[in-house]
DNA sequence: ACTAAGCTTGAATAATTGTTCAAGTATAGT
DNA sequence: ACTATACTTGAACAATTATTCAAGCTTAGT
């Protein structure tokens, strides 16, 4: 094996030279496991629906009962619900009864900071 | 109308009692933009799938060949483009061509930043 | 007790989406 | 010129998902 050979690792993928043989070693055993993908995956698939958005954007400030979402969004009281299950599934929302009220407020502030961030990624192009 | 009916404002939506009429006029008002709204689902759609994630992933620390990803990822080359046209598409990564490979880089950090945030939340439960 | 309001739920439907498959282009090596 | 590699692309298929519809439950007011 020649000098220059020896430089000419092979990658388990491409047959021609390839810088990053190492890197995709390691990328392989470093990378983020499955379980932990899934959820970085699932939650913004949560903050990938324009309906989802509104509504958490709405609680930013305040609660709200269901009502006055489905005013704010314009939509049916069916689908606003439906919504909000998610949310809530994902810990995202809590809600507190009041006769027949609903009243749903923010779980915490913490999705608000990805809410930001995101925007600031629209807005800044 | 007596003092205690003045206090019980109607909402548009609810017939009772409604503590939140102005501030629900208010973000019918203020709501963000169809647009706006739209493009920031758009973009944690593209957050939303476990192989792009993986992919971003890979691509934090250095650009990598797509035979690379390939490896990294375990997966077919044709997933794994369709997968890179999307991130193409909304200008998250960027590529180079030197011979038969190509080498895809992120076209930006800020993309990280999301990411980031993202983990934290997951991480943080 | 009755009626209506506020909200939820399951099924149905239409639309979107991720992967595979088969076929394609372009470049490198012989 | 030929072959194989690296990558891309469009169509097809299965799976997921957002909204609507119809029906339900619970509470409030009469």
């Amino acid at each position: 094996m020649t000098e220059k050979n020896k430089l000419r690792t092979e990658c388990a993928a491409c047959e021609i030279y390839n810088p990053h043989q190492k890197i995709v070693e390691l990328l392989k055993e470093q990378e983020l496991s499955e379980e932990i993908v899934q959820e970085l995956a699932d939650i913004f698939q949560v903050l990938s629906d324009p309906t989802r958005l509104k509504i958490i954007d709405a609680l930013r400030e305040q609660e709200l009962c269901v009502c006055d979402i489905q005013e704010i969004l314009s939509m049916s009281a069916s689908a606003v619900s439906h919504q909000l299950r998610v949310l809530r599934n994902f810990n995202l929302v809590k809600y507190r009864k009041e006769g027949r009220q609903a009243f749903y407020s923010l779980a915490d502030q913490h999705i608000i900071s990805l809410f930001c961030q995101g925007l600031e990624h629209v807005i800044e192009g």
